[in-house]
RNA sequence: GCGACCUUAGCUCAAUUGGUUAGAGCGCCGGUUUGUGGUACCGGAGGUUGCGGGUUCAAUCCCCGUAGGUCGCCCCA
């Protein structure tokens, strides 16, 4: 079927029970948003690569070979966010949103990254996401891991994921445990994984939670955050774990757990669960004090995280099924020419109906049932003439004649 | 970018060591006397077996390529 229409690798087309997942996600996070304060950003879908390059760093996969980069026709190189947090920091000092400094942001929508599709892991793919910028106290760290928290466990998820978090410090603390990291594996460079001596030149970090048991050996002794922490940086963590034991919101202090991307400082913080495979991560983010500043603006603290939707939609239970509450059944030509003006007064009335107008009566029915309808509106020429119609309840099957007029009400009660 | 497995009706799957009209369930359409449902029964439509090539008298089944999916690595949500 090489005619076939086909779409494009690690693209979806959500529809069904998916799309009631994804709609549940999306719902949650937007209840879950206002309580915490959080007001809604729609940033473009594109950026000038500049953009994202210098925020998320030239070395790293996501810059380096995932980005769907083009030319426009002015020949301006643009890129489609693989991302939220580089166009919101942009936005910031783009509209001078410092006067409104600390600003708690939310936004969800598609993100793309040209990479191998697995399961829980798409070319477009769909984040949630949440920003506090311009606050440098940990009680933004707190706060935002709260409302992830709490988004969680209103998806039900509150026994499926583990909340991991560690801190990366800030630029002295993480330059100089950088420096030890690189000194420590650079002694043991030949018995290292090959993947882990790359590490060692781009992104040293990265071999602390590496999955191979060649390098993990070394990892057990290799030199930990907590003591290159400035008393500073200490002193930070210190208030995000009491902030989060006052809210109680239970983690696991994870010394290896560190961040991909350039930017981050302070805290770090994943959602992992262990029911999607190689994609543990539900949830993840941390504090970028670092970004901003990247990106040509003042030196700006802010903190963040970002969620799969698409992960996140495969954990929660199926919603229910959508229903239409009322099936209005015409039988005759000029009962299926009223029902119009029946469907109309019910919808606008603010009642879900549907016309079932295929098949015999028998069919009709069983339309009602399929749409999940609790009422039956039946039309035919017996109650036209009377200006009326039969309305069954559907699930006890008791019939009354109501007057038109009277429907919508009749219905409601 | 690397490795492995998978790909048969709209959906989920069958088809004996390659053998001649590729089956089932669900769904869909119609019917079981003319306006009453979620069950049952009967019938029907629907497939160039992902696509391209090769081996063979013969391929859904073997080989190669290609596209997509899945699992792992990498990276990350």
């Amino acid at each position: 079927m090489a005619d076939k229409a086909q779409r494009v690798r690690g693209t979806q087309d959500i529809f069904g029970e998916d799309a009631a997942r994804f709609e549940a996600v999306v719902a949650a996070f937007d209840r879950v948003r206002k309580l915490y304060g959080f007001r809604t950003v729609q940033v473009p879908m594109f950026e000038f690569t500049e953009v994202f390059a210098r925020s998320i760093g030239e070395t790293t996969d996501v810059v380096s070979k995932e980005m769907y980069s083009f030319e426009d026709r002015g020949g301006e190189s643009i890129t489609l966010r693989p991302e939220f947090t580089a166009g919101i920091s942009r936005a910031y000092l783009s509209n001078g949103w410092q006067q409104h400094a600390p600003l708690k942001l939310a936004a969800w929508g598609a993100a793309f990254r040209y990479e191998r599709p697995q399961k829980g892991r798409y070319r477009q793919f769909h984040q949630l996401d949440a920003e506090i910028v311009g606050a440098a106290e940990p009680a933004s760290d707190v706060e935002i891991i709260a409302f992830a928290h709490q988004l969680l466990s209103e998806l039900g998820l509150a026994d499926k994921v583990v909340l991991q978090l560690n801190t990366v410090g800030d630029a002295e603390t993480r330059t100089a445990w950088r420096e030890a990291l690189i000194g420590y594996f650079s002694k043991v460079r030949g018995e290292l994984s090959a993947e882990s001596q790359e590490r060692l030149e781009k992104n040293p970090l990265r071999i602390l939670d590496s999955k191979d048991e060649r390098d993990k050996a070394f990892v057990v002794d290799a030199p930990k955050i907590d003591a290159y922490l400035t008393a500073e940086a200490g002193g930070f963590f210190d208030k995000v774990q009491a902030g989060l034991q006052a809210s109680s919101v239970p983690f696991a202090r994870t010394e290896t757990l560190v961040r991909g991307l350039d930017y981050y400082r302070h805290t770090a913080f994943e959602f992992v669960t262990t029911h999607l495979g190689a994609q543990g991560t539900v949830l993840g983010g941390g504090r970028y004090d670092g970004l901003i500043e990247a990106l040509g603006g003042p030196p700006t603290p802010a903190v963040g995280w970002a969620a799969g939707i698409e992960r996140l939609s495969m954990l929660i239970e199926a919603p229910a099924v959508e229903t239409v509450d009322v099936a209005v059944i015409p039988m005759g030509e000029a009962a299926e020419a009223a029902a119009m003006g029946v469907l109309q007064q019910l919808r606008t009335g603010g009642i879900a109906a549907e016309q079932a107008w295929r098949g015999n009566m028998k069919k009709r029915m069983a339309k009602a049932d399929a749409i999940g309808a609790r009422v039956a509106v039946i039309l035919g020429d017996d109650e036209l003439a009377a200006g009326e119609a039969t309305v069954k309840d559907l699930k006890t099957g008791a019939q009354t004649r109501v007057a038109l007029t009277d429907l919508t009400a009749a219905i409601k009660n």
